[in-house]
DNA sequence: TGTACATCAGTGAACGCGCGTTCACTGATGTAC
DNA sequence: TGTACATCAGTGAACGCGCGTTCACTGATGTAC
């Protein structure tokens, strides 16, 4: 596979991954095909042999990012199994172990504007991913007194947006944004007040 | 104050409101100095009568949104005293409210790749918004037992990557990510939950 | 093994476009007398 | 009140740039015989 001569070899994934790097650095809209032809080294042209355009590249690396994704979260509920409460922690920190291992897939996913409804591969592999964290929500529902139970996909939703709050305010250079915890403690003792308050965590654990 | 005749009469917040309208609709990179001057009705050199290009019309924007969010911060916090739970819950709503109502201000202040220490005037302001959120949750750990207090910058920054986190996916057209609930019952509830795991709550409340 | 040929992945030039920014200018407004 | 003039906020043309996309092309690769 060298990287030498006219053929390239593996163009279309050298594409993608100049497409994460640039991605990550740049925002979503900051990106452009032809800087990512260019880092690939080649014509801003030949993209066009392996996508349909820039909208299709960015695509492109959103779904191997929901791939990538998908399967984290899948290992990290069995890994948690057979305990509820076990496996929905570990989602949780997959989740953000995730947004920090591939930041560039995690921008392409969750900031480029692409519709998880632009492809029904792309709906199937964010439903697949999410899914694992409602699995795991309502799992614990089962564990909570009915009388503080709030909608498993309630609980999801809350625990969604704190990671994905943790991400975007601290575990990322943010300018000015910083906090003088590591984001992995932050997300680790939020979750954990989160579920003491749901009656699942004794109070002095 | 008329909008006709040579000279527009206020054309320094036109291109500000303009720019607002823009950036909420086509996030900050999105945005192009022209297509704001165009929207206030005057040629795209014209702004450089008013600012000292595009950044700077940007940071503009920033500013007075930081201005309004400290200020709804502020009264949210008073109205809430003299009660500790009841300032902090008040300022978390407050964050939300702010976000709803003013989406170009929110986008930005925290999407816009503008660092708050851009002048001093802006980092100013951010850090008394932030700062009045910190003051919130400090009052709250003095009612927490010790021996469950996490640090009261830990508590602030859980609260904020929530609040976050529920507007960026539950409170904007974000495609695909759509939840049944109301993004502030979302908050509500979530700040609830984590109130509760405090021990700041009666369990049943 | 060697040659003819089809396939295919790249080139490079060209396109039209909108961008941010500059510049000399001009029309409208406000002020002094 | 009327006139002369300074100030100032806008114009419009021009710039160089990088963008996404298209096209006819060509060099490299792989296959058939």
């Amino acid at each position: 596979m060298s990287k030498r001569g006219y053929h390239h070899g593996n163009l279309r994934q050298a594409l993608v991954d100049a497409a994460l790097t640039l991605i990550e650095e740049k925002g979503p809209t900051g990106f452009t095909l032809s800087e990512a032809a260019k880092q690939a080294g080649v014509t801003p042209a030949a993209v066009y042999r392996h996508f349909e355009g820039r909208e299709d590249l960015i695509a492109e690396a959103a779904r191997q990012g929901y791939e990538v994704f998908a399967d984290l979260m899948d290992y990290a509920y069995k890994k948690g199994q057979p305990s509820a409460l076990a496996s929905f922690e570990s989602t949780g920190r997959a989740y953000l172990a995730f947004a920090r291992k591939y930041p560039g897939h995690y921008v392409a996913m969750f900031e480029s504007g692409i519709s998880v409804n632009r492809t029904p591969e792309l709906a199937m592999l964010s439903g697949r991913a999410l899914g694992v964290l409602e699995r795991a929500a309502i799992e614990l529902s089962a564990h909570i007194p009915p009388d503080r139970r709030p909608p498993a996909q309630m609980v999801s939703a809350h625990i969604w947006a704190m990671c994905h709050g943790v991400v975007e305010l601290f575990a990322r250079g943010s300018p000015g944004t910083k906090s003088p915890f590591p984001p992995e403690d932050l997300l680790e003792s939020g979750i954990g007040v989160y579920l003491r308050g749901l009656g699942l965590v004794p109070p002095d654990a």
